[in-house]
Formats: structure tokens, C-alpha cells, sequence
DNA sequence: TTGTAGGCGTTATCAT
DNA sequence: ATGATAACGCCTACAA
């Protein structure tokens, strides 16, 4: 007997499967000390000998699987799924007893790609992030599919759980405006609109907004991609060192290349970014990714929508604001890298 | 008809389900071209239809869940688990046609907390990682329940695959030794034995093998943990100061506390890390985790024990050395910075 | 209160 | 060659 199952337990206790199974489920209506007592020694009884519910029987007899599955775009793990967003996830379907399959979306997310994804049933919804939004192809085909599906990092009119870039821009602007800065730039990016992900636009737009309200001029630097990195660096700091900016605010990964660059005199800037440690010392206001409010958020949508059967209107979260004045102190070792072993 | 099943196609392509079955699992014999006729409409019907395998049911019937489960410690998302190795761990099952559930164990891993694991039976195997190494009372309970597992980043002597900290030192020390650096120290830790993980005594003993060898004194800094962190990076240096050295290995995140103190002069460093980038300009010999290896070399024999039900010896995994020299240029911008928005 | 019987979707076996 | 039929492990409505 390598695997217990209900009818051992059954055969062992001198009872049928159905009392078993309703026992171990608490459907078990144990008003007299005689049902107790034959109850209590069912469960002993099924300890004792190791059982363990099967899955997969469970799920067929139930209808629904009890798990939900977490599919990452092939350049994710390079770049974006972000480690809180997970462990929040996993953290909100403990709670509800569910598993959390993990699934790499193949290369391209063109029909072969996609049949892939699709081939079998075996969750209830669908959790996905995309580095840069899931494509319009991926979220029909969703549809398609009749999976409930939530997308993260991606903002469509329903269905979506994302960072609110054009708020956060917005909001760092106007700090720095209420600081008395006035020489504001920023420095972004461009990129194609077929392969660019909403964050570029919003961001932009949220600084040009709150410039706009306050009457200030707005200097905006945005090096396309396709010199090398070198190119891209120099031609930042040269427009900043003519404008000469009282702060700076970076689309996340390019305040490197304003903080290094020789003109830069500890001006305050402002990025957005997922790292959970800044390396360098200058004063700098962070905006950072919203990875575990958005995962809870993300599996709470999809849970219900599970339930309910019923799409619903996109969902922005705020970023977090932390501020870090400069220091001319020496760096330190973090007191535990959290990136390092 | 929300979900199509098999009984549905056979009733419209007026067939019994077992031969639906057949076809779509190759298993019909299409020897005559009447039957290859009838194949091709079952298939064409049952993608029209959009059939799509229920995967509980395949599970009840093939007695296996086709998906294994990867067990990741409480700590592990603060530090440890890596999305290579993660990448690679799914492209391996993607191979085979398995599916990865991801699981976090609770906050201690003794009795109660391993109840919550082993509560059901929804996997055919269990790749662990635990940050500090799986505990005793774990491994013993994964052979208790009978369910195949294998041991990431812990050395056993069996089923386990374990990054090779002893020899990486040996290696590390060796590589300046015959640069004809002579005064090497070591920057270790002192933590209690109970929650040490083996990589603090074997790169350790790495170290002192290789000195030993080649008979040169060794210097060993060794703080513990229990002092805060500015004591720790002030003992370290006081006695490096003191000793003078020409090249310093230490155990991975000490080294920011060497390179950012006073008295360094930009002397080869050694040291292990997981990280992709390093933020630091000083020349220096990084040993990398090899955690695509591991999760490669992980899933795999674990899938061998699945099929053949016998446990294997542990098998230790090379780090990765790659030398940097130090420059004096100004730091750059990394072109994709990758733990970055 | 307890147990019997039927069904969930799929596949393997064995007559036809 | 094809198709009934019987499992697989579990759950539950209903009958005893």
C-alpha cells in the first residue's frame, strides 16, 4: 500500500469511504460522544497511516483546480518580476489554501506561442506579467479562452493591475516645485511607440503636467536607444550642462548616467526604480515599484474574478515615495545586501 | 457546453470517447486512408470545438501529476533564490511537459510548519532551496512522506546539489597566489555553528588549504554578527590596516566594507556573489554562484529520481571566476542595469 | 446516522 | 479496427 487513500482508511476503521471523507471534511455531524469517538478515531487513524488527499481527484470531482498559474514574459526574469510581487502572491493564496504554478511564456507570443500556453487545463485564472505590457494579441486570446486572466504591469481599460507612473511623475514634480526648484529637466527615453511600455509616455506626461500647472519651463532629454551606451550618456549630460538644472528627474536606470557624469554637482534627482538599495550617495527622491501592493492587489482581482465571473475596471497603485538627502559620508556596506549571497 | 470534453467530440463525430482519446494522443493506428480521414475530422472537430485536456483527470488516470513543486525558505525571496535559476529549472520541465508549482514554507520548518507542506498530494517531486541550507528535521521529513526531493544549496552527502564553496576558495586563493601575491587575507564570519550554512566553514577551509599548500601565512578576519554593523566594518579594516595585505578574499558582502574604507588602496579583492553587477571599480576576481547550473542540474536529477525511485550521491557545482582589473575611469551607466526598472 | 450509488474526465483493457 | 466497460480517487445526494 504506497499510497493511502480513502478506502484504506475506510476498510481499517470498519466504516464506508463516505463516512471517511466526511469526517476528514468536517461534514461530520458529531453530536453524540459515540460519533466523536468514532470520528476522533478516524482522523487518528488517517494520521497514523499518512493520508493525503489527492489532488487531482479533488480537482476533478470539484471542478475547479484550486490553483491559479504565474506567467512571466520570456525577458521577466531579466529584468522585472520583482521578488516581493511574488512572495505577496504565494503569501494571499496560502490563505485561501492554492497553489501558484509557475509559467515561462514562450519567446514570441504569437499563435504557436500561445498554443503553448493554452495546451491544457489546469488552473482557474490566470496571473501574467509582461516586461512591457501584454500584448493586445495575448489579452483576445485570454478572452478567447474564456481563462480568467489578470494583467500586471499593463494598462488596458479592464483587467489590468499597474504602477501609476503617471501619477508618481506627477507627484515628484510637484515636490520638487514645492521645494522652491524651479529648473527642473528630465531626462527620458525613445522608443518606438510598437515596443514602448506605457510607463515612458506617462511618466513624461506626468512631469509635463505639473511643470505645465506651475508655469515652469519644462527641459525634457530623451536619447533614443539606438547609439551605444556611451552615445547615450554623453548626449544626457551635455544638454544638462547647458541647462543646468536645479534637479533631475530620470526614467528608472538612467540617474547612473547623470550622477557619474563630471558637470553633476549633487543636485537632487528624482528616478523611479524596483532595486531595493540605492549605491550612490547623492540626494536623491525614489519612486519605487509598488511590487507587493501590486501582487496583492493582482491576486485579489483575480480571485474574485474567478468567483464572480466578472471583469473589472483597471486598477492604478501608487508608487512609494522615499527620500534620501546626500551625504558626504563615506558609503557603507549594507547591513545585509539583499542582492548579494 | 462551457467546457468541451472528450465525450463531446465523440458525440458529434458520432465515435466512441476511447477512440477521440486515441487519435489525440497519436495512439491510432492510420494505416488505411478511410481512418486517416476520420483522425483528421476528430482532431479538427476537437480543435474547433477548442478541447483542451482536463489535467486532473490525465493525473487521477496516469497516477502522476506531471509537476513538481520548488520549496523556497521564508528568507529566500529576501536573498537567496534566483531568477536563473528559476529560468532554468522552468525550461528543463518545459521540455519534458511538466509544470513548475511554486510553494513558500512557513516561518520555521518544524512540526507544524511542515504539515502545511505535505498536507496534500499535488506533485510528483520537490526541489528545495533553503537560504542556509535544508535543515535535518526537513530532509527527514521529505524521506518520512515518501516523496522525491532533491536539496539545493545544501550539503549532504545525498540528494543534494550544492554550489562548491570549498573548492572556489581553494581556486580563488591559488589564482593570487601564483599572481605572486603573497600576503592574502581572508575576510570571513563568526556565527554560531547551529545556524551557519556550510559555505562559511568550506570556502574558509578553502582558503586555509591553499595557503597551507603553499605554506604562506594565512590572516583570517572572522567578526561576528552580534555587534552592529559599523563595529563590524571598523574590525575588519583596523586589522587589515594592520596586516597590510596584497590581496583580500571575503565571504560574499564584506567586500563593500573593504573597498569603501580608508585605508584600501585598491589591492585585488576576491569574492563570492550572486549578483549580476558589480557597483564597484576595484580590480577584482568575482566568483559567481552558479545558479543556472544548479537549477539545470537540480531539476534534472530530480526528474531521474522521480522515474527511478533511487536517491543519487550530491553532486557539488563549480562557481564561475571571472577577473575584472581595476580602472580608474568614472563609473558608467550599465547598458541594461538588471535588477533595475 | 450511516452507507450505497453515481458521477467527475480520461485512459487501458478486452470483447466484438 | 472499434467501442463498450471498468477503473483512477474523491465527493455528495439520497436512500436505508
Amino acid at each position: 500500500m504506497l499510497v493511502v487513500k480513502i478506502a484504506d482508511i475506510a476498510q481499517r476503521a470498519g466504516v464506508s469511504p463516505a463516512t471517511v471523507s466526511q469526517v476528514l471534511n468536517g461534514k461530520y455531524k458529531e453530536n453524540r460522544p459515540s460519533m466523536q469517538a468514532r470520528a476522533a478515531q478516524i482522523r487518528e487513524l488517517a494520521a497514523e497511516m499518512g493520508y493525503k488527499p489527492n489532488a487531482a481527484a479533488r480537482s476533478i470531482v470539484r471542478g475547479r483546480f484550486n490553483a491559479i498559474s504565474l506567467l512571466i514574459d520570456y525577458g521577466g526574469w531579466g529584468q522585472g518580476i520583482s521578488r516581493h510581487l511574488l512572495g505577496e502572491v504565494m503569501a494571499v493564496l496560502n490563505e485561501v489554501d492554492m497553489q501558484l504554478t509557475v509559467t515561462q511564456v514562450p519567446r514570441s507570443v504569437d499563435g504557436e506561442g500561445q498554443a503553448e500556453i493554452f495546451k491544457q487545463r489546469c488552473v482557474d485564472g490566470l496571473l501574467t506579467w509582461f516586461t512591457t505590457g501584454a500584448p493586445q494579441l495575448f489579452v483576445d486570446r485570454c478572452a478567447a479562452e474564456r481563462v480568467p486572466s489578470v494583467f500586471l504591469n499593463t494598462k488596458l481599460p479592464r483587467d489590468c493591475i499597474y504602477p501609476d507612473d503617471l501619477g508618481a511623475a506627477r507627484k515628484l514634480t510637484q515636490c520638487f516645485l514645492e521645494q522652491g526648484l524651479r529648473r527642473i529637466a528630465y531626462v527620458g527615453q525613445d522608443i518606438p511607440a510598437a515596443s514602448r511600455h506605457y510607463s515612458v509616455d506617462d511618466r513624461l506626461a506626468g512631469y509635463l503636467g505639473a511643470m505645465h500647472d506651475a508655469k515652469r519651463k519644462p527641459l525634457v532629454v530623451a536619447p533614443s536607444r539606438v547609439g551605444d551606451e556611451l552615445g547615450i550618456h554623453d548626449y544626457i549630460n551635455r544638454c544638462l550642462e547647458d541647462f543646468k538644472p536645479e534637479a533631475v528627474i530620470c526614467y528608472g536606470g538612467l540617474e547612473e548616467s547623470v550622477v557619474t557624469a563630471p558637470w553633476y554637482r549633487g543636485c537632487p534627482i528624482g528616478f523611479f526604480t524596483s532595486a531595493s538599495h540605492i549605491y550612490f550617495q547623492s540626494p536623491h527622491w525614489v519612486m519605487r515599484t509598488p511590487d507587493a501592493h501590486m501582487g496583492r492587489e493582482g491576486v485579489r482581482a483575480l480571485l474574485r474574478k474567478i468567483k464572480t465571473g466578472r471583469s473589472f475596471a483597471s486598477q492604478a497603485i501608487p508608487f512609494e515615495l522615499t527620500v534620501r538627502p546626500g551625504t558626504s559620508l563615506r558609503r557603507r556596506a549594507p547591513a545585509h545586501a539583499e542582492d548579494e549571497s
